[in-house]
DNA sequence: GGTTATTGAATTGCGCACCATTTAATTGTG
DNA sequence: CACAATTAAATGGTGCGCAATTCAATAACC
């Protein structure tokens, strides 16, 4: 059978390397291996970490509000964060006021956590060996790119 | 105790939407949530869609052939693959030049499968909202990330 | 005020990713 | 040839992501 026009250009867009989500998904893949190490230091998973990121910015969130940051769900968070206060960063606390609603809390520990991790963006940079302009540039396309495909 | 200059500075590099790998990693499952109702159709996930694009381009592989296109070890990929030989798209079968090697090989069923998924990369297109060119240049961007990273 | 609807978190089950280890086949070496 | 070293795939265990469901608490409505 020969190959119509049409069928060789559907070929070439069904190429692995042509893919945008394989692009993202095998760099964002190869990112927590180059986080890993980094990560093991502190005894957190990469997952674990960005939501230390979130909790050091902002402390007492609800888990949905967690989740609202980090586009994940309970079904995710709950064993994630249960697994950070067992490791004592954090306390699971049930609101007063809406008995419905956990916060997290960061303990002492995970408050502490957050100087030892200071120096991983610098290790991250280095390894990118990218410029910060051309990062921020990166990061904002992915981020907006992120925004049309949830819209 | 007053916040120093370099405090500030640490601040500011561990904000989660300043990170790359926030972005990537939330932009790659973003995009696996909008190739999900597509897949869903197929009966595929979307790491095995993945591997399907790769033995559309080239049938017959190893397993670690495989996983040298996908950058994924054979712990991911063997159980990945019992699966899609159980959907009864792909046959395994241990080469007979060399024992250790397992030979991934099409069915029919698989082949035609990629006339299914032909449909699929102009679905993501238009949910990215992006133009190809646009495309094009961030897949680009995106891979030699990956590059530097590995590296 | 009682019933219904909604919300927030937890739970269950499946399929990755990945590490460390195991098993089996092949290669390399004396 | 024997035997150590290497290679390829499989296995077992942990931790996500996510869909679907459950459960309890609050909100909404008649």
């Amino acid at each position: 059978m020969p190959k119509t026009a049409a069928s060789q250009k559907s070929d070439a867009m069904l190429l692995l390397d042509q893919q945008l989500c394989f692009a993202l998904y095998s760099a964002s893949l190869a990112m927590t291996r180059v986080y890993k190490p980094l990560l093991d230091e502190l005894g957190l998973t990469y997952p674990q970490y960005l939501a230390m990121l979130v909790l050091w910015e902002q402390d007492g969130l609800s888990v949905s509000a967690l989740g609202e940051r980090l586009y994940l769900d309970s079904g995710t968070l709950t064993p994630l964060l249960k697994r950070l206060e067992s490791s004592g960063l954090v306390s699971r606390i049930r609101a007063l006021e809406d008995e419905r609603r956990v916060h997290i809390t960061l303990t002492a520990l995970g408050r502490k956590l957050k100087a030892r991790a200071a120096k991983i963006p610098g290790c991250i940079l280095s390894a990118s060996q990218c410029s910060i302009p051309e990062l921020t540039a990166l990061t904002q396309q992915v981020h907006a790119l992120r925004q049309r495909l949830v819209a």
